[in-house]
Order: C-alpha cells, then sequence, then structure tokens
DNA sequence: TGATATCGATATAACGATTAACCAGTTTGT
DNA sequence: ACAAACTGGTTAATCGTTATATCGATATCA
C-alpha cells in the first residue's frame, strides 16, 4: 500500500511547475499539446487523484451533496435516493446518504459533520421532532438546503414535498362513497406535519360526509409493526370497516392482520396505503394506496437544489406533488 | 444567510491567537479556565463548526468513513448498513452512503471520489464484475478497505463475507431430504463469486444425494422479476418441486407466483431464500430461509475496519459468518 | 544567586491544491 | 519601427486548520 501520490509528486515526474500541472488536469490555461501529455502520462502513472479537500477549499468548488434521511431502510425512500443520485450525478455531483433513523440528536450530528464537510448543497428530510436550533445551525452557514417530504416549520429552505392534505381527502372520500361508516386512521406515532396534514385531510373528508366517529390508532412504520398494532385495533374496535393509512409499510402489516383475523381485505374491511411502493401492486391482495412517483420527486428535488446553488438569494420555494388514488384489491364496499 | 464562521472570526471575538482558539475547542493543551470559557462563548455565539477538511488535511485524522453498495434499496443491505453505522459511530465515526447500482462504472467514480475526500476507511461491497483497475487505485492510496458480502479476486482486502457454499448445501440438503429430487437454483444473473460458491453448493448437495437434474435460472434481484421469472420456469419445466434461491426478494417473488400458478408453496412446492430478511417471517406463508444476522455482519465489518486502521500492515484476513436454515411454511415434503 | 521548570499563550510553518499576477520571448498591428 | 497582444509557462499568495517551536513571566530547586 503506497502514500497518496500528490499534484507535487505528478509536476515533478513531468518536470513542469506545480501550477502547469494543475492547469492540465483541470483543463484550463494555455499549455502546449507536449507538456500536457507529459503531465497526463505522469498522473495516470501514478493514479494520482487530486484531493477533493484541499482543490475545494482553494476553489469554493465542491461536487459532493450530503443527503439526511430518517429511515433508509423504507424502501420508497430508497427508491427516491436512487432517483435523486441519477439526476445530481448527471449534473456532475455526488450524493452521499447518512441515516439519521428518526433520532434527532444523530441528525444534529450528521448535518454537523455534512458542514464540516462543507458539502456544496444538502438535502434533508428532518427528523420527527423539528429542531429549531438545528435549522439555525444551517441558516448560519449558508449551506444550500432543500428539505424533502417532511418540512420544518416556519421553514427558510426551499421543501418538495406531497399534497398529503388532498390526498387523504381524496383517500376517506372514496371510502364514504362505497359506504363506510367506521373509518380509522391507522399509523405514525409523532405528529409531523406531513401527519397533521393527512389526519386533517381524513378528518376534512369525513366531516364533508356528515361523519363525527374518529379515530387515530399510533404504530410505527414497519411491516411487522403494522400487523401487530392493526390486529389490536381490530380487537378494540371490530366496529371499524376501513383503515386509512400513513404509509405502505403498515397498510401492507394491516391487511395481513385482517387475513390472519379470517377478515378478507377489500370484503370485509378495507385499507388504502400511502406511498405506492413496489410491494404494493404484488402483494396478495393488491394494495390500493395513493401514488407518489418516487422518480418524478427525485427530478423535482435535483432541480429545485441545482437552483438554488446557482441562485442562493431567490426567495425559497415550496413544491407540493399530488398524490393519485390507485383503486386495487384492498378496497370495496362494507359487509357489515 | 450568513457566510461561513472561521477559527479566524472565534479567535478574534474571543481576544486570542487563532492558535489557543484552536487548543480550546480540542482540548488540548495549556489553557486558563478564563481564557477557555471565552473562547467557548465566543465558538458557539458564532454557531462555529470546524471546517473538517482544513483540519483533516493538517491533522491526517478524518472521521468520515465511506460505503459503496450495489443496492441501496434491498432491504437487507439497508439492515446491515444500519448496523454499521451504529458501531462506526459508536467508535467517533460517520458513514457516508453511495449507491453504485450494480454499475461498475458509477462504481469507480464513487470510490474516486470517496479517496479524493481522503476518508479514513471504506468499506465495499463491489458490483458484479470485479474491476481490477479499480482495485489497484484503491491500493495504491492506501486507503483502509473492507469488502463485504461480495469479495474481489485476488484480493488485498480485508473481507467480512458468509459462508455460502455451506448454507445452500444445508438448504440443498434439507430439500432432498424431504423426499425432493427436482431442485432448480433461481436468481442471479452475473456469475460473482457469491452465486458461484451458492450454485457450487447446490450441485455439490445434490451430487451427494445421487442426483444429477440440475436447473440454474436466472433473474434479477427483486420481487416483480422473481414473479414473473418464477412463472416462466414453473411453465417450461413443470417437473420441478423445489427451488434455491439467490436471495429472499426472489424468493418471496417466487413464492407469490407459485399461489398465482395455485400451487400452494410448502405443499405443492418448496422455496427456501436466503438472508431472513424482515419480510421473511411475516409473509404468507412465512420463508423458509437461510438466516443471516445483520446485526452481527454490520458488527464484525465495523470491528475489522476499525483494527485495519488501528493497525495498516497486519495481513488481511477474511471472516465468514455462518448462516442458519430456519425452516417456515414454504417448504415440505413434495406431493406430485 | 543562578539555573531550570512550569504556565499560559503566540508566531509560524506546514497540509495540497487553485489562481491571480507576472515574465520573457515571439508575433501582430499600424 | 514601436507599442500591443499573444504564447507557454512560473512564482507566490491563499483557503482554514493543526503542530511545533518559542516566548516572557513567575515559580522551584540546589
Amino acid at each position: 500500500m503506497a502514500k497518496k501520490p500528490t499534484l507535487t509528486a505528478v509536476a515533478e515526474r513531468a518536470g513542469v511547475s506545480l501550477a502547469t500541472a494543475s492547469q492540465v488536469l483541470r483543463d484550463v490555461g494555455r499549455i502546449s499539446q507536449e507538456t500536457r501529455q507529459k503531465v497526463q502520462r505522469a498522473a495516470s502513472d501514478l493514479n494520482y487523484i487530486r484531493d477533493a479537500r484541499a482543490a475545494s477549499m482553494r476553489s469554493g468548488e465542491n461536487p459532493e451533496i450530503g443527503l439526511v434521511i430518517h429511515q433508509i431502510s423504507n424502501p420508497f425512500n430508497a427508491e427516491v435516493i436512487s432517483g435523486i443520485s441519477d439526476c445530481l450525478e448527471a449534473a456532475g455531483y455526488f450524493v452521499s446518504v447518512l441515516d439519521s433513523q428518526n433520532d434527532s440528536e444523530r441528525e444534529r450530528r450528521h448535518l454537523s459533520a455534512l458542514i464540516a464537510g462543507a458539502r456544496r448543497g444538502l438535502l434533508w428530510v428532518p427528523a420527527s421532532e423539528a429542531p429549531s436550533e438545528t435549522v439555525e445551525l444551517l441558516k448560519d452557514h449558508g449551506i444550500a438546503t432543500v428539505t424533502f417530504l417532511r418540512s420544518v416549520l416556519d421553514s427558510p429552505f426551499d421543501h418538495v414535498g406531497v399534497e398529503n392534505r388532498q390526498a387523504t381527502i381524496d383517500g376517506t372520500d372514496y371510502l364514504c362513497s362505497q359506504g363506510h361508516r367506521n373509518i380509522a386512521y391507522f399509523g405514525g406515532t409523532q405528529m409531523t406535519q406531513v401527519r397533521r396534514d393527512r389526519i386533517d385531510g381524513y378528518q376534512t373528508a369525513l366531516k364533508a360526509h356528515g361523519i363525527d366517529t374518529m379515530l387515530v390508532w399510533d404504530c410505527e412504520d414497519s411491516k411487522i409493526a403494522g400487523l401487530n398494532e392493526a390486529t389490536r385495533l381490530i380487537e378494540a374496535h371490530p366496529e371499524i370497516t376501513a383503515l386509512v393509512c400513513n404509509g405502505d409499510m403498515v397498510a401492507l402489516g394491516a391487511s395481513l392482520a385482517m387475513a390472519r383475523l379470517n377478515l378478507i381485505p377489500g370484503h370485509d374491511i378495507s385499507v388504502i396505503g400511502f406511498d405506492d411502493i413496489a410491494d404494493a401492486e404484488v402483494a396478495t391482495p393488491p394494495l390500493t394506496t395513493m401514488a407518489i412517483s418516487p422518480v418524478q420527486l427525485g427530478k423535482r428535488l435535483a432541480q429545485t437544489l441545482l437552483d438554488r446553488i446557482q441562485n442562493p438569494d431567490q426567495p425559497t420555494v415550496t413544491i407540493r406533488t399530488r398524490a393519485e388514488l390507485i383503486v386495487r384489491g384492498t378496497t370495496g364496499a362494507p359487509q357489515r
């Protein structure tokens, strides 16, 4: 294992000055073909890779973009991440991902580390509690930041999200029109703005149909938790005929729970998810859900960040994508 | 959005020299309580965060560790990643993740970027084709590297992996002992060492039972692909009574396919997965699989990297975790 | 008393790149 | 013919830290 080759080493080997070597490798300045080749040769001989720390420090440019997200293992998030990476890499950047695991202390450390590394931009899904001091941190360092999926209160950042309220209105409305009167909102634990909006939509739709019976049931965001909690929910409230869920993972878990309780999803009980992850379509029965396109989301996100980087003083923007109700097998008219 | 506060600004505000401020913030040297507090006060007033590029350049220390993996959206991988992060963050490091999406060109760019950023260490799941020039790159820069899951040929790196051959021997052996004679190996597309070892185990077990009928069927690593390809497989080879799968995702897809073909998994046809992802246990029927503990894998991986960082000149080590056969609902005696 | 630690803090040289300024020699413009 | 512009490079300052050497003042020791 050799020691890192430096630009000085390249310049020496090519018999030119440091500056010349630098110019050749960045393809700027006026250099003759001859010396250009000498330098390139030397660089490739040594397997030279420029030290990005020194380069970015001096030039103020940095191709690295940081992404902090609350849960990397959620398949929807993973899809969004790869959409983002594709776009940003096409624009010459790199995206490095840190998983805050919904822990705001860890999140603060991660964001600090990214600021310390002077990343060119930041993509951020805030952990549950909006930590105002963390927001201050980002503001004080003037780093181009775009939040997505979840936003922060009184946000000084651009945001790319989803029309959560309208989406759950649509979904709940659909259940009501099918004849359901006892509908629960299932999933989520902390009161993020996202969940608040969705529950608001759920309640708004119910009221519009003259329904007062409302129920919000907490559940952690995973299939197994969904399985367990949905079982408890139905045992506690057997009158419920439909579930509006906070995400596809809990919805799939709930659907599973119903099957185990000998309630056929889509017949005895209806379940609507949120996100339209890949599994939703192939589940048995296939999951009715509010679809968001992760690719589209990723694209818009990347574009928003690039705009912000190019134009730091523009007023902040908020973009919300509409979710589309996709009716599959887990919904139908109530039988009980 | 203010400009980044620098150490010079902190020193000025505290009325001390640059060197003193630096020592206070790193908690080294001999500084009086009084000036110590002045500096700390100034730093926190300005929301100062040390520029990690400058610091790591000068000191040679860097808390950042890079991780390059072929597929971030695979839930097993996601679990391993979070296991790794937990361990390494406890040791004072950060793990930033890049997704090569199994594209070795992209992988080369990612690894170069991490070398350029002078990460303290590298965790790497190589993309399908082992790119020897990329290996050279890492070697020439003397960066502490540990490969995991997949290894590279004639590897100069530490490796933490799985006893793939023995695992598929165990799985296939179990199927044979249940009476199966027509067993296919299902899943994977490229011939990685991992897949080679598993197929080798599959064949070894069959031979040991005097069975010559062997079949390897390619399939991309996702549930949907598993669903489609398994359907085609059974249509082409209806005599097959059991599938040894390359991963849980394709196994779950295959299990789904069987149900749609009106073959009951565990009764009409048997399916064995690999990894034991969270979904395996709650699938219907629950998936028989070769279990690897992602937490344990992550722990060993982290420890191996830390050892390598502390002791760069030690001979390389290879650690292989045994996988454990967990019999659930998708396996049983053949009925046809 | 003179030599030597100890204390608290500072000045300065790195780390590895980029960049503005500059230079000597040749070519071009009028 | 003389100024201006171009050519192909080099020198030196700079980015924001950390590490080493050093400094004056007071305290300790033989």
